[in-house]
DNA sequence: TGTACATCAGTGAACGCGCGTTCACTGATGTAC
DNA sequence: TGTACATCAGTGAACGCGCGTTCACTGATGTAC
């Protein structure tokens, strides 16, 4: 049984739904705590007042971004973590996965990176809980490889979080070179592997 | 012999270092690209046109202030490398080193984290000039340690960037528990310890 | 040392502009009977 | 199915406000002689 929603409620997902893309193209250029309601609205091509039907204010819009955009790297993350443990083949293929979201969603990433340190507490405060629940996940996934034989809870975690944040870095590498030359992008690549390699090494040999 | 300034140039450069500390300050509770001028010159008490006789727009003053903030870092980065790379005591001491930086400069360090994925491209560019150049630093500091024997240049600079990310990432969380208990506190300094660790073990086994 | 002129950091008035928010409204959609 | 009323997403005028920038200015400091 499918729940058809009425004419109202689609248009009206419709106009928020052209809010958050509008918002998130602007945020190229700047960040949220500079971003106007009108300058959204204005983009979208509905009166400043339409605003107000959807969000109280800029930062309950970015907020909403946050889930939109970490919605999107949720599978992307878990695919990442579940695929790239063992051989050195592993993390190429962890590694490619990142840079295709990258080229995927461009915007999402860029606004994650952007406000995760950003002017606006209640975006950093839901990117963080986001990413905590990353690395909550990450870590139920590393329990279930065999390499993590011995290790105790916050061991785990701590190589969870580690890798969670290695992922951040290398996407945002990835996103200064969208528009370099093809050479550029594959030298970010080489960097980040080797790097996570290093860091699957450290992991191999950590309880000696 | 030393060159005493004119009574102009030193009025006119404790004015800008007024200007540089009040923006610091603002920029506590929002991003760089939604500083107004006249905020700046509000809270240091000149005219909002005074500005100019210092810098041409807030974009130019946030490119002042990373030069300030990471000449701060700088002397920072370096003691942490040369100090934190063959026991676990050292490392210790490097976390602790971070943290005390952190104490010290909360607000450069913020500033940084804020602005290194933040709206203004030329502030962009100048921390990532910078943060370059403390790559290049660390590589030189990693390069003379005898557990590099065998590592090729490029592997060097992958170390040493890997590190420096760490670092900031490490500062980043120590900022978040500035207003926290302790315990908290003491709870981010372990975890960072052994994520570096980890690392520092990857790098031991890397020629394996 | 004293005088006459040049420099220039900081001033204050004025400008046009876009901002966020309020309010009463309109008219298409939804609902009850 | 048709009618009468309720809902509510989006409108458009109006508001007061702070913004960045311009300009001619002032008066303390600097310099040449």
């Amino acid at each position: 049984m499918s729940h058809t929603l009425g004419i109202r409620q689609a248009q009206k997902q419709k106009t928020r739904q052209s809010l958050l893309d509008a918002a998130l193209g602007l945020l190229e250029g700047q960040s949220l705590s500079s971003l106007g309601l009108r300058e959204v609205t204005r983009a979208v091509g509905v009166a400043p007042t339409a605003f107000y039907r959807h969000f109280r204010s800029i930062a309950d819009l970015g907020v909403a971004l946050v889930e939109e955009a970490l919605g999107s790297l949720h599978p992307m993350i878990r695919t990442t973590v579940s695929t790239a443990d063992n051989g050195n083949q592993r993390i190429t293929r962890a590694i490619e996965l990142i840079a295709r979201h990258v080229e995927g969603y461009p915007a999402h990433v860029r606004f994650i990176a952007r406000e995760r340190h950003g002017g606006v507490e209640p975006v950093r405060e839901a990117i963080r809980d986001q990413l905590a629940r990353f690395g909550e996940e990450v870590k139920a996934e590393l329990a279930k490889d065999p390499e993590s034989a011995g290790w105790n809870d916050d061991d785990l975690l701590m190589l969870a979080n580690l890798y969670v944040d290695q992922m951040l870095i290398t996407a945002s590498l990835f996103l200064e070179t969208l528009q370099a030359p093809e050479e550029e992008r594959e030298r970010v690549a080489q960097v980040a592997e080797r790097q996570m390699r290093l860091i699957s090494i450290g992991r191999r040999h950590w309880l000696d």
